[in-house]
RNA sequence: GGCGACGUGGCCAAGUGGUUAAGGCGGGGGUCUGCAAAACCCCUAUCAGCGGUUCGAAUCCGCUCGUCGCCUCCA
C-alpha cells in the first residue's frame, strides 16, 4: 500500500503498523460545517475505512478547537457564552456526520477540557528552552526549532521575505508563535503558571495528540489550508517537547474545495453548508462527487456536478435491486473488478478508480442478469465495496414516503387496470401527475415499480 | 516577491515512458416498452502551446501562456 506522504513530498510504501494511530484536524465549532469540511471527513471517513477493510485496526482520534479568537467574537456578539456556542454546532457536526455516514471517531476531545495537558506540554517546552514567556503570553522559539519548516517545505528565510509578517516586539523573532495567551477581559479564562489565559492556536492538537495517541502518530491528517503554519508548528512543538522524530510518520493533506474559481472558506464568505447540499442531494451524491477526483486535488462544487453525482449514485443503487425469479445462468464472479477496487485504493486511495470498478461491476451486473446469470454476489461485493467508500446505496424514503406508500400503490394497480383495458391517456395521466409529485413509476416485465425522486 | 500544485473529450475526472488514453455526467443512434422510464449495446479526445531527451512521451527536462493554493483565521 502507498500514500503520498505531505512531509517528504514522495509516494511511500506504508509501513503498516496495528494499531494504526490516527489524527485528524477537527473544527473550530463556530459556525455551521461546509461542504468543504464534508470534503475533507468524508475523504478521511474513506481513508480509515479502507485501512479496516484491509486489516488492520485504527485508533482515531479528532479534536474540536472550541477556545478561539472567532468563536469568542461570535459569542460576545450573541449574547451568549463561548462554551454554548461550541456546544450547539458541535451538535450540529454531528447531525452533519452522522447524515453523510461519517464513522465518527473513538475520541473527540475538546481544548476546554484538556487545559491541564496543554499547560503540562508548555511547561515542558519551557523547561528544554523552546518557549519564553513575555507578559502573560508565551511564544514558541522558533529558531531554536531543528528543522522548522520541513514539512510545508519552506525556510524562515524565505517566509520573512513574504513580508507580510507582522513584527511584534514581544517576540524574538517574527515567526514566533502563540502558545499561551494572556487573558483579556470576558474572555474564557484558566489559571496558569505564567497567570490566567487561554491556550494558543496550534498547542491543543499536539496536546491532544499526545495524551490519546502517544508521542508518533502514524497517520495525521487534516486540509491542505493546515500545513502552514498549523501543522508546521504542531510538528515543529511536539518534537520540541517529546524529542521524538517525527511526531507523525505520514502527513495527508486533502485538496481544497472551490466554488468557482475560489476555495470556499469562511473568510471569503463563500460556504455553502452541509445542511443546504443535503437537503437537495443524497449523502451518497456528495461522496460520490467528492471520491470521483482525487484526494489531493482540488475540487470545484457546483450543483450541476453533484446532480450528476447523484444520478450516478442511482444507477449504481440500480444495480442493487433484488432479483426476483431464481437465477440459473452461470453466476457472475466479481473477484476481477473486487481485485481492481483493491489495487486502486492500494495506490494511495485512488477512489476515481476504485469507483471506475464499481461503475464497471454494476453495469456487468445489470448486463448478466437479463441473461438470467446470478448476480447475487456481485451485489453483495458492490454493497461491499460500496460500504468502504461509505456509500449506503440505499434509497432514503422520507415519512411522508413511507406513508403515502399504500395509497400510491392503490394508483399503481389502478392504472395498471387502465393499461389491460388499454386506456393508456388515462394510466399516462396517473404517472405523469405522479412524477409531478416526485414519484417515478417504471413498467418491467415482472410488474410496476415506483420510489421517490429526490 | 518566495514556495507549491494544476492545465486530458461538451462538463467532471483517472492515467504519469511503450497493448485500442479508465470511469461518471451530458449528447446522438439503437434494443426493450402500448408509450415512457430504467437497464443494456454502439458512437462522441491524442492529452494548453513551443522546443528538447528517448527507438518510443499525455507521462521526463526547459521555456511560454493560463488557473489555483500557501506565505494571515480556515477542512
Amino acid at each position: 500500500m502507498k500514500l503520498t506522504n505531505t512531509l517528504t513530498g514522495q509516494k511511500e510504501e506504508f509501513a503498516s503498523q496495528d494499531p494504526i494511530k490516527l489524527y485528524v484536524c477537527g473544527v473550530t465549532p463556530y459556525d455551521e460545517a461546509h461542504i468543504g469540511h464534508a470534503m475533507s471527513y468524508i475523504i478521511f471517513d474513506v481513508i480509515r475505512r479502507y485501512l479496516e477493510f484491509r486489516g488492520y485496526r485504527v485508533r482515531h482520534v479528532q479534536n474540536f478547537t472550541d477556545v478561539d479568537d472567532k468563536l469568542i467574537a461570535r459569542a460576545q456578539r450573541l449574547g451568549a457564552s463561548a462554551l454554548q456556542l461550541a456546544d450547539g454546532f458541535i451538535a450540529s457536526y454531528f447531525q452533519d456526520m452522522d447524515a453523510l455516514n461519517v464513522q465518527r471517531a473513538h475520541v473527540y476531545p475538546r481544548v476546554t477540557e484538556e487545559i491541564p495537558s496543554i499547560v503540562q506540554l508548555i511547561q515542558r517546552l519551557e523547561e528544554r528552552g523552546y518557549a519564553y514567556a513575555v507578559g502573560g503570553d508565551v511564544y514558541f522559539r522558533v529558531q531554536r526549532a531543528e528543522g522548522y519548516g520541513k514539512l510545508s517545505h519552506r525556510s524562515l528565510d524565505g517566509m520573512m521575505a513574504g513580508a507580510r509578517v507582522e513584527v511584534d516586539e514581544a517576540k524574538e523573532h517574527p515567526m514566533d508563535f502563540v502558545l499561551w495567551k494572556g487573558v483579556k477581559p470576558g474572555e474564557p479564562q484558566w489559571e496558569s503558571p505564567w497567570g490566567p489565559g487561554r491556550p494558543g492556536w496550534h498547542i491543543e492538537c499536539s496536546a491532544m495528540a499526545i495524551k490519546y495517541l502517544g508521542e508518533s502518530l502514524d497517520i495525521h491528517g487534516g486540509g491542505q489550508d493546515l500545513v502552514f503554519p498549523h501543522h508546521e508548528n504542531e510538528a515543529a512543538q511536539s518534537e520540541a517537547a517529546t524529542g521524538v522524530q517525527p511526531f507523525a510518520r505520514y502527513w495527508l493533506h486533502n485538496g481544497l474545495l472551490r466554488l468557482g474559481e475560489e476555495k470556499m472558506s469562511k473568510s471569503l464568505g463563500n460556504l455553502v453548508t452541509i445542511k443546504e447540499v443535503l437537503s437537495a442531494h443524497s449523502a451518497d451524491a456528495l461522496r460520490l462527487f467528492v471520491l470521483s477526483s482525487h484526494y489531493r486535488n482540488p475540487l470545484t462544487y457546483s450543483d450541476e456536478a453533484l446532480a450528476g453525482a447523484e444520478r450516478g449514485a442511482d444507477r449504481l443503487r440500480e444495480a442493487l435491486r433484488p432479483v426476483p425469479e431464481p437465477a440459473t445462468g452461470q453466476p457472475l464472479d466479481p473477484a476481477p473488478f473486487h481485485q481492481r477496487f483493491i489495487d486502486a485504493m492500494d495506490d494511495d486511495f485512488n477512489t476515481a478508480q476504485a469507483l471506475a470498478a464499481l461503475f464497471e461491476l454494476a453495469r456487468e451486473a445489470n448486463r448478466v442478469r437479463e441473461t438470467g446469470s446470478d448476480v447475487t454476489q456481485a451485489q453483495q461485493a458492490l454493497r461491499e465495496l460500496g460500504g468502504v467508500l461509505g456509500l449506503t446505496l440505499t434509497q432514503q424514503e422520507g415519512d411522508e414516503g413511507r406513508q403515502a406508500a399504500p395509497f400510491i400503490q392503490l394508483l399503481v394497480q389502478l392504472r395498471n387496470d387502465l393499461r389491460a383495458s388499454k386506456e393508456y391517456a388515462l394510466a399516462d395521466k396517473i404517472r405523469d401527475q405522479l412524477g409531478e409529485l416526485g414519484v417515478l413509476l417504471e413498467d418491467g416485465p415482472t410488474g410496476t415499480t415506483w420510489r421517490q425522486k429526490r
